[in-house]
DNA sequence: TCTATACAGGACAAGATAGGTCCTGTTAGA
DNA sequence: TCTAACAGGACCTATCTTGTCCTGTATAGA
């Protein structure tokens, strides 16, 4: 199976909840709200807020704010953020090499082409469509407004 | 990152290298050619095999064929037959559910878009295609003259 | 200035999974 | 009948992910 890790999957619900509720949340908050445990989110918050998906603020009234809204935040970015360059196997350009089999592997381009298949395809689907997609009917009034922007998922195509 | 089972880099380096030389190939024979040791390419095969992807012939003489030319072979099959079905996360349709955090997570079917902006980008590219970027030129007459349509990758678009 | 709050950045252990090996049985050609 | 070669498992090991914990640092408010 083609496998995303969890914490990427995680990643996606705390934006989606970031994106709800009060421009900033704490860990315990978020992960209250989620489900998620509380140390995992603050994990994945921290890659999040390193790749600038996020604000982070410290001390007292601190936590977490979206850098942006989930329309401008392509799944691909999430991914890179958690589990880095989006990259089908070691045997890839730019991952620097090393494979053991190398001089018997026809050719280190092999999945090249797929990658960018993959990446562009990534690129094109936002967060904001995953929430509209996942959220019940009643709870998609909840995203902050100054999150939405109308026209975006409505004509949007695949 | 996202990644794809060695497994399956395998299973291609199998299948590109079944399309050349013999038509029968036997294990022993293919893991000496591609460097690949002989249980790992017996058990890719037998994978394979089940999938239909290769046929096998049993007894003195035996050994393994391509069931059908490179290009009729979508990366998307590959896949799926070495790593079960095409599916980033375990909350996706089809999978049999069985999430714990069920109750909170935010939809179910969050991940179905990009799932099937995958499947789709991976059905797009077929073996044909990996071949020729990966073989150097002078290797890429080596196919089986049944097994190159010309048209196919000259005007291929991704 | 002090204290409580909350993030930052690591280290680390447990469980799950992939990768690889081996064994026995079955089939088919010589 | 013998040998070559695939079929179908079981099984072990190494690696990676996941989840947790600890210590340090920054900030707001009293």
């Amino acid at each position: 199976m083609l496998r995303l890790s969890k914490l990427t999957d995680y990643a996606v619900v705390v934006l989606i909840r970031l994106a709800q509720g009060e421009a900033v949340q704490t860990v315990p908050l978020i992960a209250q709200s989620t489900g998620v445990p509380e140390p995992t989110v603050a994990k994945v918050l921290k890659s999040l807020s390193a790749s600038g998906l996020v604000l982070s603020s410290r001390g007292a009234r601190g936590g977490y704010r979206l850098a942006q809204t989930l329309f401008d935040i392509p799944v691909s970015r999430v991914i890179a953020a958690i589990d880095g360059p989006i990259a089908l196997t070691a045997c890839v350009e730019g991952t620097g090499g090393g494979c053991s089999s190398e001089s018997h592997c026809p050719g280190s381009g092999r999945w090249n082409l797929v990658n960018q298949a993959i990446h562009t395809a990534l690129s094109r689907i936002n967060l904001g469509d995953m929430a509209l997609i996942s959220l019940p009917n009643g709870l998609q009034t909840d995203f902050h407004p100054s999150d939405r922007r109308a026209p975006a998922f409505e004509n949007r195509e695949l």
